[in-house]
Order: structure tokens, then C-alpha cells, then sequence
DNA sequence: ATGAAAGCGCTAACAG
DNA sequence: CTGTTAGCGCTTTCAT
């Protein structure tokens, strides 16, 4: 492959031989000039033969395209999309709380990344991910504000709904994976957080709980969401809230198995939790195992999200199922329609209780 | 902010408004230009107050970044880097098996993308995240081809270590995560896969347990690995492989269930499994559960990955800790190694075995 | 059917 | 210290 070089008229090859910086590698990349001539015609044929152009001789164009192939030649689309005006990546980016100092490893973050990859991949579209410090969601624009990225999608409001708001106000096309919320000037796409809670509540004190703890950060407008669920089906019941039984807790393994012990040590009473994700579902049950507690006979369990692993738990984990694929996609497709200058509008997908083992029917003492 | 694009000369304006496609708002994005008519200046001063030159008078540079700023202009990297032949993207593959169906949500895959992540923000690098069907590896190297990335992180060998050395022998600049391979012609970067079979296997052994299952796909490089450590311990202890023992699939928690019942419908006597991760090692011991058996008593239980999870499982599982973290920063290290044209050797990360409680002390029968 | 030339937004000589 | 100019790799009029 090497000889290619050779071929090289006016400079060419000097020029790429002399700039030292980082890559000796990135500057040996051929490209639509060295295809040229070693098919011997102009760049302006090899464009419009590998663009497909109808106007250009099938022939040579056929063999335009096989020599490309051969060399593993492929347009710069760097240069493609500076000269189109176009680019065709979208940023999708992941908060992190910096705070709460664990990285994220949730399985539904990975789950929703996979389901925008390929809804966008369906598109043609690039995935550039990035992870922003859950303070400062505003940053989350710099992959638009640069250039890099046509729009942006963004993985949970967290605490900073107004920052948010900013950045729409900015007219950065964006779109939320989170709570609609009132006032939002950006479009969301999310889970029915509050039917989810309600109807996992509505659930637990169906089989005769009366004490449910709920476990999950309640800054976060989703969770704010599903406690408001919660709250709800409580009332409906004429149960009084205890607010003892509220954790805030972050999305982290080890402040659910905390929790546990405090409500156990504390000798506040509970006969069920409702926890908003999974991962602390199962923390806790572990937890309540480990002291004694059997699940669900002394307490049930309600976790959220669905998890792979929910299913093969043991118990097998009652859970609140949100709709991730379905929910790549309505993120992506959302964007676009944001890009094309629709007043997008927020966008519930709906959410379903599965009911597996850790909430067993009324407990006959 | 409007009335900025009045201040448009020659005709700009108009050639803004006129392109419709995709992006009515991408196209009144500011340019450099219109930075330097708000300014009174050129867009070489701009272009120098805005990378800091010291060679633009402090006051005029200040002035232009506090405009810059107010108006959140930011240069525009594809631009940027085409003019400066550089360009800082790393392209991150994950292969999915699209024969398993499922998509990969084990959470090991998170945090792996988290922590090259961080490694690349360090360094001030963008990630291009893209997925290729685990049966074309070679399209892994498309981003680079294309110029988007200088390099490709591919995290897993899967089953063609083939297809990366013909992309090793295109010079693709790449490094993968997965099991040094003889005659390997690219750079991986990986755990001690061997010495961590081998050391949950001798483990196990030293506990008095004999038939001992294993759990994982061994066409995978890294499995093999595994296995081949899990080998050499029974071999070392004159304990016979026993084949019907070692029991493929892919990491998938519905396949380690379905393992489980096969082996307790076949009758085929285990004391103990040792999983290729967590999540199978975990769903292994619900099923056991299930079938009434006791962990560890009865059965002992080793898992891989040592995910969030681990700790806080009931009973606390045991497990092959790989480095996660130092692994991003490790193939980040390396890539950039290779793309400095130093040819990276293979890196084997140390595994550390994590004892908890899913393998407890010999039974006392 | 093909080529020459201009220009996408930016930076870096080179002048002044 | 600042402006003018050329050109990164590509596409697209406009000629031929």
C-alpha cells in the first residue's frame, strides 16, 4: 500500500511527511486526490461516482468504487460535512453525580444508551457520548455549541431543571430523557413516574401492607414523580404518609443496604418497600435477608425498571417495567422532530407493574 | 440575538436562509466572522484572542472572549480540525451478538465506558460510541476510515481475533480489550484472565469442593482464558475435567438459569459453579435456590466482574475482580502509545479474587 | 460525461 | 499587534 504514496504530484507527499503531531499514522490516510489519480480522473468524477451521481459513466464509475473499496477508501466526512453544511452526529450525554462520587453503572443507563444507538444508527446518524458533571447540565450544549453534534440528548434532568430551561431558551435543540415538569421550556421523554408509583403502591397495600417505605432521591423530578405516585395511592387508602419511611437515597447499591439497617436498627416498622430502581430493590432485599427478614413474607418488595437481572432474582423481583427501547427511539425520534423546527411536545410513555415473587399475596400469619 | 445576523455583509444572510435541509436552526449558528464584525476586528484576532495567543493584545483578547462568551459562540471544531489536520475522537465499539439477541445491559460494559470516558475527557478527547454486530468486527473500523477518529477502542475479541488482525495489518491504529492471542498483530489490553480462572477454581478446591461447573461461552478468547485457569487448578489437585461440567453460554442471565436446571434435571452432581460474571453467577444462585439447594452449603458459587452488585447480594458473592477502571485508562495509554507509532505490547492487568460469602468454609455435613 | 474553480469555517504563515 | 491570504478535503456550480 505504501507505493500509493509515490503517486503523490506537487508536494503531496512532502507535505504529509513533514507534520510531526500525534499521528504519523492519521496523516498517511489517503484521500479523494490519491484516488484520483490512480483512477486518472478528476476529484469532482470520484465525488460524484461515489456519491452515486447518475451522471456519471457506469463504468467508470464501477470502477471508481472498486478501486476506493480496494484501498479501504472512504470520504472524510469531516470535510463532507463542513462543504454540505450537514453533519449527522448526535451528542448523548450522561450525567454523573460527582457528589455522590460513584460512577454510574446502573444496567438501564447502558440499556438506554443501547437503545439510542440504534435508533440513531437506523438514522445514519453518530452517537457522541459525554459525561457531565450532574451540577452543571449546561454543558451538556457544548457538543451543539462547537459543532460537533446537530442536537443533544440528555440522560435525566437530575436537580437542575432551570439550567435546562437555560439551555432551551438558547434554542439548543434538545430533548430530556425525565419528569415533564411545569414551565419546561425543553421537550421531555419519559416513563408515567407517577402511575409507576401508584400503581406499585397500589399493589403492595392490595396485599394488606400498610407500612411502605420508599426508597429514592426525591430531588430527582422523576422520583419526585413516583413519590407523588406513592403518596396517592396512600391517600386513596386513607393511609397517612409516615415520612420516616421516605429514604432519600441516590442511585448507589450500598445507601439502600444502609437504609435497611438504619429503619431495622431504628425499630421503625415496615412491612414493604418500594425502591426506584432495581439495583436497590435487590440491595435491600439482601439486606433484610441477611437480617432475618424474609421477603416477601415480612416485607415485600417493589423495585423499578426491569432489569435483566430482575427476573432471575431470588425471589423473582416485582418491578416497574419502563418502556427502554421504546424509549431510545421516542428520544431520537423526538430530536428530530425538534430539528426540523416542530414544537415538540413532551412525550409519557407508559409503564407497566410486573408482578413476580417478592410481593406474594397477603401474608397469613 | 436576532438582530446579529443583520450585521451580515456580502450576502450572508441570504445564504443562510436559504438552505432547508434538516436544520433551520444548525444553520444560524455564529460563525467566527460574525464574532469579529461584532468586534470590529478580523477573524484572525479572533481566531488567536480565542486559543489564547499571547501574541493579541490582552485587552482586545478579553474583550473578544467576554463577547464570544456572552453570545455562547464556541469554535467550531470540525472546521477547526480540518484545517489543522487533527482531530480528537476516539471511536469506542462494543460488538453485540445479534445471534444472542439480546443487547449486551451487563453492567460491566458501563463501567468500562465510564471509566475510558474519564480517561479520554483527561486528555481532552471526544468518544464516538458505536455498536457493530459482533460477527463483523471489521466494521469497527469505519470511524477511522471515514476520518471521525483517530483510533478505535474495541471492548471484546468476541469470537474474531481474525478480522482485528486484518485490521492491525491495515495499520488501523486500535487497541482491544479482551485475552493476548498468539501471533496477536494489534495491542490488547486485559485482565489476567488465567490467573483469575485459577485462582477461583483453586479457591473452590481448597474448600473441598470437586465438581466443579463453569459457566461461560469458551469461544471467547477471554473465556478461554478462563477456563484454561480453571483447568490447570483441577489438573494441579489430580482432580479429572469432567465435560459435561462446562457448560457454554453467552453472557446472558437466562441461559445461566436454564444451566442450573439442566444439571439438576440430568442429575449431574455439582458442588460448585464458577461463572464467567456476575450476573450469571447471580442468576445461578436464584435458580439454585429455587431448587432448593443452599449457597454455599450445598453449592459454592464464584462469579467474574465484581459488579456494584457483588457486595450487596445475599449472600455476598464471591467473585474475580477485574480492574475496570484502570483497564479505560489503560487501553487510552495504549492507544495513544500506538498512535505515537511505538508499537504497544499486550497488557495484562492483574484480577484480584474478592472473598465473600457464596463460598464459605468446607461443610460440615 | 468530465474538469476547473470556488468555498464550507477555520488557522497560520506572511506582511505590514 | 493586526490584517490579508491561502488552503485543510470535500462538493458543486459552471464550463467544456
Amino acid at each position: 500500500m505504501m507505493p500509493v504514496l509515490r503517486f503523490h504530484g506537487n508536494g503531496m507527499a512532502e507535505k504529509r511527511a513533514k507534520s510531526p503531531p500525534l499521528s504519523a499514522a492519521a496523516r498517511q490516510r489517503l484521500q479523494m486526490a490519491d484516488i484520483a489519480r490512480l483512477a486518472g480522473v478528476s476529484t469532482s468524477t470520484v465525488s460524484r461516482a461515489l456519491s452515486g451521481s447518475p451522471v456519471v459513466n457506469e463504468e467508470t464509475r464501477a470502477r471508481i468504487a472498486e478501486l476506493a473499496r480496494s484501498v479501504n477508501y472512504t470520504i472524510n466526512v469531516g470535510a463532507k460535512n463542513l462543504r454540505l453544511q450537514q453533519n449527522r452526529t448526535v451528542a448523548v450525554v450522561v450525567p454523573y453525580e460527582a457528589a455522590s462520587g460513584q460512577h454510574v453503572s446502573d444496567p438501564f443507563f447502558l440499556r438506554m444508551l443501547g437503545s439510542i444507538a440504534d435508533a440513531l444508527t437506523e438514522r445514519g446518524f453518530d452517537m457522541l457520548l459525554s459525561r457531565v458533571d450532574a451540577e452543571r447540565l449546561d454543558a451538556a450544549a457544548l457538543p451543539y455549541d462547537t459543532g460537533r453534534a446537530v442536537g443533544v440528548i440528555l440522560i435525566g434532568q437530575w436537580h437542575h431543571h432551570d439550567q435546562l430551561n437555560e439551555l432551551a431558551a438558547r434554542q439548543v435543540p434538545m430533548v430530556v430523557w425525565g419528569a415533564h415538569m411545569p414551565q419546561q421550556l425543553y421537550c421531555t421523554v419519559g416513563s408515567d413516574n407517577f402511575a409507576g408509583g401508584d400503581a406499585a403502591v397500589e399493589h403492595l397495600i392490595g396485599l394488606g401492607r400498610r407500612r411502605i417505605a420508599f426508597f429514592g432521591d426525591i430531588g430527582l423530578p422523576e422520583v419526585a414523580q413516583r413519590h407523588a405516585g406513592y403518596r396517592q395511592a396512600l391517600t386513596r387508602h386513607r393511609l397517612a404518609p409516615d415520612p420516616k419511611l421516605v429514604v432519600p437515597m441516590a442511585f448507589v447499591a450500598a445507601r439502600a443496604r444502609a437504609a435497611v439497617q438504619d429503619l431495622i436498627n431504628r425499630k421503625i416498622e415496615f412491612d414493604a418497600i418500594f425502591a426506584c430502581s432495581d439495583v436497590l430493590a435487590m440491595t435491600a432485599i439482601s439486606t433484610l435477608r441477611e437480617n432475618g427478614r424474609q421477603v416477601p413474607a415480612d416485607v415485600a418488595v417493589v423495585g423499578y425498571d426491569d432489569i435483566e437481572m430482575a427476573a432471575y432474582f431470588n425471589p423473582p423481583l416485582t418491578t416497574v417495567r419502563q418502556a427502554i427501547d421504546a424509549g431510545g427511539k421516542t428520544l431520537v425520534d423526538a430530536l428530530f422532530s425538534v430539528l426540523a423546527g416542530k414544537r415538540e411536545l413532551p412525550q409519557v410513555l407508559p409503564t407497566e407493574l410486573i408482578i413476580r415473587s417478592t410481593t406474594a399475596p397477603p401474608r397469613t400469619r
